[in-house]
DNA sequence: GCTGAAAGTATAAATTC
DNA sequence: GAATTTATACTTTCAGC
């Protein structure tokens, strides 16, 4: 046995979460007869697993390229900022940038990582001076060459 | 005007990308309402997206607290490895890992960027071990404390 | 691209195990 | 209590226009 988890999900939950996070658009009828159990009984549990929040949210990923969108960076900004309210200014406004994709407060003094997305370089220069406008003191950009994986899929079976 | 984007796709086309990219499992009638189309109008240009490769696939995004995932990390990477055959090697090896979520090629001499899904820190030193043995001279690894914001969704209508 | 009809799904209710 | 079968509403999808 692993964790938690066990406890409130059986194994068929895990099943059905695990075909969800990875085809997003297969039929309930399918899913059923992937886990052997009835169409209603199955459309039971994934309405259940999404009430009680288990999936966060179904979406479509779109093709970056065919999209123009060709910049992709790793962005490492430190603050001196100290007073909470400040922090949550500035996090806010990070937050609902569009072109931030994730954000993250890692280990260290007030260090984030932000993944932001782009059509081209002045697109990534305009984001830039934007930051610049915050209190944020040192801004380290590195570019993606090359994106070799790409997944939302959470590694539920474990990993060996 | 834009880019490339618009000799091939009108504004309808991006609206309905845009609404799958945040809703995923939104019926076509729905999108068809929205857009003002009928829905067999609507169905085929979901389709023409789709097979034109705009859609690069449907997912239901899972909620990784609920399910255990609490140690996610941003691992960089060096290696000394110089012939293209061994950086494949090595390339495909991280690829095929299922707690390896992302992997980039960065900007400097092969560096590389590992986003890592790891239920807890003794998962993550048994993959960090897994590192030692491919050839990878250095790694430096954060963690994320907090993660502010995770998204998917590209910002097709450009940023202000 | 639209309208209207046919096929296929999802979902609710009633029943059984 | 949970899954199944039966029945209904909805959606997708295929004609013809």
């Amino acid at each position: 046995m692993d964790s938690i988890v066990n406890k409130v999900l059986d194994e068929i939950d895990l099943q059905i979460l695990d075909i969800l996070q990875k085809e997003g658009q297969v039929s309930n009828t399918e899913i059923a007869s992937r886990v052997k159990l009835s169409p209603p009984a199955t459309h039971a549990r994934v309405k259940r697993l999404d009430n009680e929040g288990y999936i966060s949210q179904r979406v479509s990923i779109l093709n970056q390229e065919k999209l123009g969108f060709d910049l992709l960076s790793f962005i490492f900004i430190s603050t001196n900022l100290h007073q909470a309210e400040q922090l949550e200014v500035l996090e806010s406004a990070l937050e609902s940038m569009e072109e931030v994709l994730e954000f993250h407060l890692l280990t260290g003094e007030h260090d984030y990582l932000l993944k932001v997305m782009n059509k081209d370089r002045k697109e990534l220069e305009r984001f830039i001076r934007k930051l610049n406008k915050l209190g944020i003191t040192r801004i380290q950009t590195s570019l993606s060459l090359r994106e070799i994986k790409y997944s939302t899929v959470l590694p539920i079976w474990g990993q060996e």
